[in-house]
DNA sequence: CTGAAAGCGCTTACAG
DNA sequence: CTGAAAGCGCTTACAG
């Protein structure tokens, strides 16, 4: 079943019905409604892989992520879908689980995909620039090693973030917090602690080496850096964690050794995925704005596809404190120095 | 930059380049090297789009979830994608959110995709049978009305499943256990809650039916779910959540009353996603083997569009119990009636 | 408003 | 082993 059958069913040509059913409003009312009956009754489906041909466009966009099982990936994942489905874009995923996939120039080349979002992209911005340049690719990522000039970004402000956190937990009076992070080489990780260290310096607090932990971004990794910490001889007041799987590993680890959240160690994670507001205690965080992120990433992505100028290179979204009941306050007795 | 140009650059046929691309072994090996040769200094890369309407295939294929952001839907798409990829299909992923997605039979007809794993089917055999008919299609879910034996699928058994669970809980000394569950008109639903019948029948259990509360598999209807089990005067000694969302929703409400895991209630969920071993009690919970599920279902399709044999229509993978600090041994003089 | 024909960039059966 | 040519099923500029 083939247009031309089409075509002879209804008796016109394959170029009349081909007009009918891309909605080309030159075609005689009659004409239009003798093909759509042929359409109907033949219960004709036109080829994509054809017309993909023809139009010299496939319709998909790509989008590359360390993992979906990931929360905060997969919510950027629906933000992306939401947009882009509603302009008749398919996407396909693609999983690299950080091995070093390179297949993604590849596939807007060869025409697979008109264009990608990436939520991750671990090389030199010399790299960067040498695969994707003049391709169609936005980041919805902070998981880079550096900021890529060159390439359309969505993010947050990872070290603005992160100074909320400690502010928040200083406000309540901790003096001893301690850093959970990933030692991945990325600008996320690296700047929720220099954030980190920003909120320390501006409540007059000196950073304390001993008290940085870093590991993965997961919920193990919580869990160890916590263990590795209750090793040691000085325990913080509290903890900021830079992901909520973070956070997560940690208050297993603190919990089995008996420490009481928030009573013993407060805790302030990053993320905030779905778990959080139901874990007891429900767990303060910082609230990504995941799906906004993915939204944007795609708009950006189409607005290039259909060759308008990008209002900006580089968005930052807002991220925001939601506070639950991982921290409490300290008493003013409790804290170990005075506060400046 | 085509074909042509390369055979032109090279000095031979397009029919020839064709063929050392495709890696066809009835060229010389010198033919081969010009070309190869060509590709290289002129950077070319085959038009995906053409070569497809060529040989009338995508080597794509469509997974259709409910939604990725749930932990179960996740690890059988990391399993699809472990397998497809490996024999060069790539996959276009849908999220449904559960509207009704009729555009799935069409993205197989209009050669969009060459087949599709579903991970949710809530219709009739009969719609379904209409609606996927001779098409390429394997289910790898419980997400279905009623089992239909006309399509592969690959499932656990949801029933065993649940008894493990309460057998579990029985042989602890429970014998006030709750049911959690959800009230979407699926196989997997209604197994789980017969499973837990079997499950009190089998250790001389009256089942009572206002220990049994429907709602959501989500995280918040298990917290609603636990609070109106709450309100009841009769509080059970062990709950068997058909997820763990629910399970982990329940525990949020239950630790908020101030009822204690598990030394007051203790708890069995379902899935066993990734967080559920770092929670405070760390949850016992029944382990679908998810990844493998999405393994099987992508072998099954894969082995459909080579037009070879299924060996088995319908798969029954197993799941375990997994045990860990949820659930506590009651003493015997606690037990409210005697075991038969 | 409609059709004949060229074109999209590959693949492959056929002939040599 | 290699090439000329037809074919995949659409789209669309051009002519009328």
């Amino acid at each position: 079943m083939k247009m031309r059958d089409v075509a002879k069913y209804a008796g016109v040509s394959v170029a009349t019905v081909s007009r009918v059913l891309k909605g080309d409003d030159n075609v005689r009312q009659l004409t239009k409604e003798k093909v759509l009956k042929a359409v109907e009754e033949l219960n004709y489906v036109p080829n994509t892989l054809a017309r993909n041909l023809s139009n010299m466009q496939s319709k998909k966009i790509l989008v590359v992520v360390p993992r979906v099982s990931n929360a905060v990936f997969s919510s950027i994942y629906h933000g992306i879908q939401n947009v882009v489905n509603e302009k008749g874009y398919q996407v396909i995923l693609i999983e690299t689980f950080n091995r070093r996939d390179s297949s993604v120039p590849e596939l807007i080349r060869d025409r697979t995909v008109e264009g990608a979002i990436l939520l991750s992209a671990m090389m030199s911005e010399e790299e960067f620039a040498e695969k994707f340049k003049g391709l169609p690719v936005v980041l919805a990522t902070d998981n880079l090693r550096e900021r890529i000039q060159s390439t359309p970004s969505v993010s947050i402000d990872n070290v603005l973030a992160a100074e909320k956190a400690v502010h928040y937990l200083a406000n309540l009076g901790h003096r001893c917090i301690a850093f959970l992070g990933s030692r991945s080489d990325s600008i996320g990780a690296r700047e929720r602690l220099e954030g980190y260290k920003n909120g320390l310096h501006q409540h007059g607090l000196k950073v304390d080496e001993s008290l940085i932990f870093e590991g993965e971004w997961s919920l193990e990794s919580g869990y160890h850096l916590a263990n590795q910490m209750l090793f040691q001889k000085k325990l913080p007041t509290a903890i900021f964690a830079a992901s909520d799987n973070l956070a997560i590993g940690a208050i297993s680890a603190l919990s089995e050794q008996g420490v009481r959240i928030p009573e013993d160690i407060s805790i302030v994670g990053f993320d905030n995925i779905a778990v959080s507001e139901y874990l007891t205690p429900a767990l303060t965080t910082i609230e990504q704005p995941s799906v906004q992120i993915g939204e944007k990433a795609a708009d950006m992505l189409l607005t290039i596809l259909d060759h308008q100028l990008l209002e900006q290179m580089h968005v930052e979204l807002n991220s925001k404190l939601i506070i639950r009941n991982s921290c409490r306050r300290m008493k003013y007795l409790e804290r170990g120095d005075e506060p400046k």
